[in-house]
DNA sequence: ATATAGTGACTGTCCGGTCAGTCATATTCC
DNA sequence: GGAATATGACTGACCGGACAGTCACTATAT
């Protein structure tokens, strides 16, 4: 946790440097970010970093969290309940990749824990996260396979698995170099990654999801 | 490229070396592995190391396409393409998951290039080994939705892509503490994910592949 | 004898974290 | 009101450890 320094100083500094942090760590990595260079961006003093917070550690653990959170919150603050399965999926992406592209840096940083030695952080964060999204899909899936709206002969865990797994495959090609490299492979994209080509993508990503969940009996709904 | 010197000293030394460096760069990544420390898991002197490689930067992309050619064997080098696409897809979900478990160090390097500051390796390294995954995949869908064994209303690049991230995710959950810990909330997993029990998931991973892919009117083949 | 592989102490650089001191503001006291 | 005092945010030179890469030297093989 901060000092309580950190909640004293003026609200705009505070932004600052939390930005600003979470654009470093994304850029550079844990390792690669030196505390020097983050307080010259922020236009501080190092020492002050130290008032702060104990750590460099426990300046990125917090940077994370408050990414991880403010992601959560422009996804799922903005998704009614009530929707049907199809249109939550719709939202997910739509909101996603919207977020995504102003604030790559969030989904960077969480790609990040993923890599070697960053296990600890991985362990501290990833479980409230994922226990929230992955609650969330079945939960929705569940509700509309026994509506009749989805088809039940798939296995609800896994179909979830699935489509979280294209989500966080989907939006880390917006932003990873390594991941975008894929994409344009699989999915032959050869011009810009523009926003209205990655509009274009969802619409193509989800209207498969509808396809792949609609009950077969069904005629394809477009 | 390493220096000749590599290929010219004795071929279990050269292969423990190659071995060693996987390991530790997997466990730590690039920054935080220090050639004294491999050097001394190696059994041989540091200097030595730069008898062989340029730099640690040389050694790591080294290692890593290795890795890839090593990985890229087990599965691709295995396999008839004239099986169907869904025999090959399970052909490719076992053969990866048996990989993946005797030698998670190369997975988990080719994981770690996605993360910050590694772009200059995944801009080397990623498009040949996409490239080849990509194009094998959407031929063998082409060819079946063709014959009429696959679904044809849906989008050919889009399943191709879904189904490598589904395998990606599916096979990183294997090897890091953060994807095993998305599975575990998506698939309810509480108990050890041992070799039966992976082998498990297999199926009802590819199972549920079969069925996505399975053509509309036919009645779901098991 | 000579070429080539092997060695490890050494060097320079980088950077996380410290701390003694500064200064602007708030509080107290007359 | 204003002088005296206290507070705590802020600073940046400095320290010590870590580590990539070097090189003068040794060992070995042919």
């Amino acid at each position: 946790m901060p000092k309580e320094t950190l909640f004293k100083i003026a609200a705009d500094k505070r932004e600052r440097l939390l930005r600003q942090a979470a654009l470093l760590f994304a850029e550079r990595g844990l390792n690669q970010t030196d505390m020097a260079a983050l307080a010259g961006r922020v236009g501080i003093a190092k020492g002050s970093l130290y008032n702060y917070f104990d750590s460099k550690e426990e300046l990125y653990l917090y940077v994370c969290r408050d990414g991880l959170e403010r992601s959560r919150q422009a996804v799922y603050g903005t998704l009614d309940p009530d929707w049907d399965t199809y249109r939550q999926v719709d939202h997910i992406f739509c909101q996603g990749a919207r977020f995504v592209q102003s604030h790559p840096e969030y989904l960077i940083l969480y790609t990040n824990i993923a890599s070697a030695g960053m296990a600890r952080f991985a362990e501290q964060i990833s479980q409230e996260v994922e226990h929230y999204t992955a609650d969330h899909l079945k939960r929705v899936l569940r509700r509309d396979m026994a509506a009749g709206i989805v088809r039940d002969d798939l296995d609800v865990t896994l179909v979830a698995f699935t489509i979280n797994s294209l989500y966080i495959v989907f939006m880390t090609s917006l932003v990873s170099g390594h991941f975008r490299i894929r994409m344009r492979e699989y999915l032959e994209i050869t011009g810009e990654l523009d926003p209205p080509a990655i509009e274009a993508l969802i619409v193509r990503t989800t209207t498969m999801i509808h396809r792949m969940l609609q009950p077969i009996s069904a005629p394809a709904n477009e």
